[in-house]
DNA sequence: CTTGATTTTGAGAATTACTTTCATTTGATG
DNA sequence: CATCAAATGAAAGTAATTCTCAAAATCAAG
């Protein structure tokens, strides 16, 4: 819900504390110190094991709070604050570029911003991705609306309706790539370079293109 | 668990009750039974609203036969027999076929049959997908299973690495379309042909194809 | 058709995610 | 400081899911 109001900076997510009243500071420290005991007790007992009371203990705060910050549990573990990045970065790439290329920038550029800045929240999450089916499907929803987020963009840039159904297809298909790549990738324990394996993936949707 | 042992009928499904034992008999009319009342208290109650409880007392089970029979909720209604169907016809298409083809063949026959033998559950289940992000989300692992199933006899065919990651692409990828395509339908109260959208689907995928 | 083995079912208790409500606390503000 | 609005915690409630165990149904032999 205020997560509009934070213009996000390209380098540093949840370290953006400028400017920001007391109140928004110690409720970013609240969320961020919620996913931090997450990603603990979920290192150490798995993900099933961890209840959220525990979690609540953990980050010392109450059950209710968890669940007012996030209001399911899965939430805790996905809810990533890159869809903003991604469409900024969407919305600058020049008007004459073809779609796909427009997009495989999008992703390589997330993914080598989260590789620096906290590379082991993504292999958590992505190990996660891998092992438990239930986050698996919410992560499929999640980048669901990151689709339709882009196809919007996309839609502006290229003057089409943006509940085409071509444009849809053509970007779900995209992020449903990206999708498999990352699982992919963190079924081989991450042994592959994530970037190769994107250049792969971008070979396999080749000249894939909206025509008119 | 027991669904290897029965031979699908591509004709009519759930009516496959030759040769089956009392208590095979007897278990189909439960599952359908408890599949039948949740359809229908859904119907006029909602999804969420429908409590296991009432679909259990509806089918005249015990809640604890539902979730023996449907370890999660959404198992009821998305549960489908079309997967070993699928396969089936995806075997039966000619070695040489072009790999889009064989899928899109195998994609329109199925939704041919399902329109055939069991129209209503089709658009109730689409409705379901277009309107509860749970279930949503667990259709799309289901769709992922469906893929993966999928890409193990297109590997035996091609004589590829069933893991091969161009594989696992290339199928998802007209998996998810069948994804899309279906709840861009749904969303649009079936008003579009279904099998026209299809084709426009292919036309999106184009040329996608496997290249070694 | 009776008996004993096997399967399926139902009853009930326990766990846990999630919701809702309300009183209390805390930061923002004049 | 006094006041208002937002954030928190406590507590009770709902519903999905799991587990256990005993009763009922089916099956396979004799």
């Amino acid at each position: 819900m205020t997560r509009m109001d934070v213009t996000p900076n390209l380098r540093c997510l949840s370290e953006n504390r400028a400017g920001l009243s007391l109140r928004e500071r110690k409720k970013l420290r609240t969320r961020i110190a919620i996913r931090r005991a997450t990603y603990r007790l979920i290192a150490s007992e798995g993900y099933e094991a961890t209840t959220v009371e525990q979690i609540a203990e953990a980050a010392e705060v109450s059950p209710s709070t968890v669940f007012r910050y996030f209001p399911v549990k899965e939430d805790i573990v996905l809810t990533d604050e890159y869809d903003p990045v991604m469409a900024d970065i969407l919305r600058q790439r020049p008007a004459g570029e073809p779609i796909l290329e427009s997009l495989r920038f999008v992703i390589v550029e997330s993914l080598r911003g989260m590789l620096r800045d906290q590379p082991e929240e993504l292999y958590a999450r992505t190990r996660l991705m891998v092992e438990v089916p239930s986050i698996r499907a919410r992560m499929s929803e999640t980048m669901s609306t990151t689709s339709q987020l882009l196809a919007q963009i996309l839609a502006e840039r290229t003057g089409r309706d943006p509940a085409e159904l071509e444009l849809r297809l053509f970007v779900s298909t995209v992020i449903g790539t990206l999708r498999e790549v990352t699982i992919y990738w963190g079924e081989r324990g991450f042994e592959d370079d994530l970037f190769s394996l994107i250049d792969r993936a971008m070979v396999v949707l080749g000249d894939l293109d909206l025509r008119d």
